[in-house]
RNA sequence: GGCCAGGUAGCUCAGUUGGUAGAGCAGCGGAUUGAAAAUCCGCGUGUCGGUGGUUCGAUUCCGCCCCUGGCCA
């Protein structure tokens, strides 16, 4: 795990030319068709030696979740297994990696109709006045939901209206099958922030033209895709789509890309903070590769 | 070379009738349970160009110097 233009896909392709994994992608993004040159997805050069799972499997159309991401990572990671060698989990969605390891709470998955009514209220109300519903029907969930979160606060109300029991309850109780399987983490993280606000910069550039105003054009093109789906809020989709949309120029879009790439990476870096044993390297140094490699060796050779 | 306008946070600027300064953007820290590349919370990070002078006190007033832009030569 690691955040974005970490180098995170040349180390798994090591890896399994090394060990012979089999990589399963961990990346909220990299799972829709038709999003290539914007999510950094591996080429095919790449994919015909180091297969990965969990790309291309969602139309740019569909929202995917934690939960299904779950579902299929175990189901990937078992096909893996069956086939004798050891999974590889790959990518910076550290929410997905959180589900994966802890386990997810029993909820009611999303209800578009409830929720299509909740984003009206919150697009007339605002989110402070279902805030305040949500404090009357789960005080707990209330307590530590903020009240300007609208995405949170429409979340629990819908937990509570669909199960009939407050979202704090249900949360309490974490679904976990221990024992399957033990992950050895590692993270890669860049030394010196300047250093990869800079490496995010020249990527966001150098993906400027590899065509990515071109993919998002044509994704636009198609006619039924809009800026509120999931995978048009993705990182420099956004932005991009703004541009054709024509809230700003092109360099001002590219502008705002970078920005929210390096803020992308920020919030990775901080749930890698608090993520317990990890065994962190710093990708950019010279001999990055070497160590990671021996550690992985090491591990080896001890048993893991 | 002369005249004019500027030099204040990383950037664009505001401001101080003299009591060491604040907005936006950027940045930094944090949260994170079926949308997570999402959503949200918190935090000004500063030789006020330099140097003398006036003053109890100067970023603010005055002199000189440096730099940038414009106009005139």
């Amino acid at each position: 795990m690691g955040p974005t233009a970490s180098g995170k896909t040349a180390l798994a392709v090591e890896l399994v030319r090394r060990f012979g994994c089999g990589i399963v992608s961990v990346d909220s993004a990299m799972i829709y068709r038709g999003m290539d040159v914007g999510t950094a997805k591996p080429g095919r050069d790449i994919l015909a030696v180091a297969p990965h799972r969990l790309i291309d499997i969602l139309d740019p159309a569909e929202s995917y979740s934690a939960a299904r991401f779950r579902s299929d990572a175990l189901a990937a990671m078992g096909e893996i297994r069956t086939a004798g060698r050891v999974p590889l989990l790959a990518g910076g969605t550290m929410l997905y990696f959180d589900a994966l390891q802890h386990g997810l709470s029993e909820l009611p998955s999303a209800d578009p109709g409830l929720r299509a009514e909740l984003e009206r209220r919150l697009a007339e109300e605002g989110s402070p006045p279902l805030h305040a519903e949500l404090a009357r029907l789960d005080p707990v969930a209330a307590a530590r939901i903020h009240p300007n979160d609208p995405q949170r606060v429409q979340r629990a109300l819908e937990v509570c209206y669909i199960s009939g029991r407050p979202l704090s309850e249900l949360q309490g109780r974490r679904r976990v099958e221990s024992g399957e399987y033990r992950y050895i983490k590692l993270a890669l993280v860049p030394g010196g922030r300047a250093l990869l606000h800079e490496i995010i910069e020249r990527r966001f550039r150098s993906m400027m033209s590899e065509g990515f105003l071109d993919e998002v054009a044509k994704l636009r093109a198609r006619g039924d895709l809009h800026g509120g789906l999931p995978s048009m809020r993705a990182v420099g989709y956004r932005q991009l789509w703004q541009h054709l949309e024509g809230e700003f120029d092109l360099p001002e879009a590219v502008r705002r890309g970078v920005v929210a790439t390096r803020r992308y990476a920020k919030r990775q870096l901080t749930w890698l903070r608090s993520e317990p044993d990890v065994n962190s390297f710093d990708s950019y140094a010279p001999r990055f590769m070497d160590d990671v490699l021996a550690f992985v060796e090491r591990s080896v050779a001890a048993g893991v």
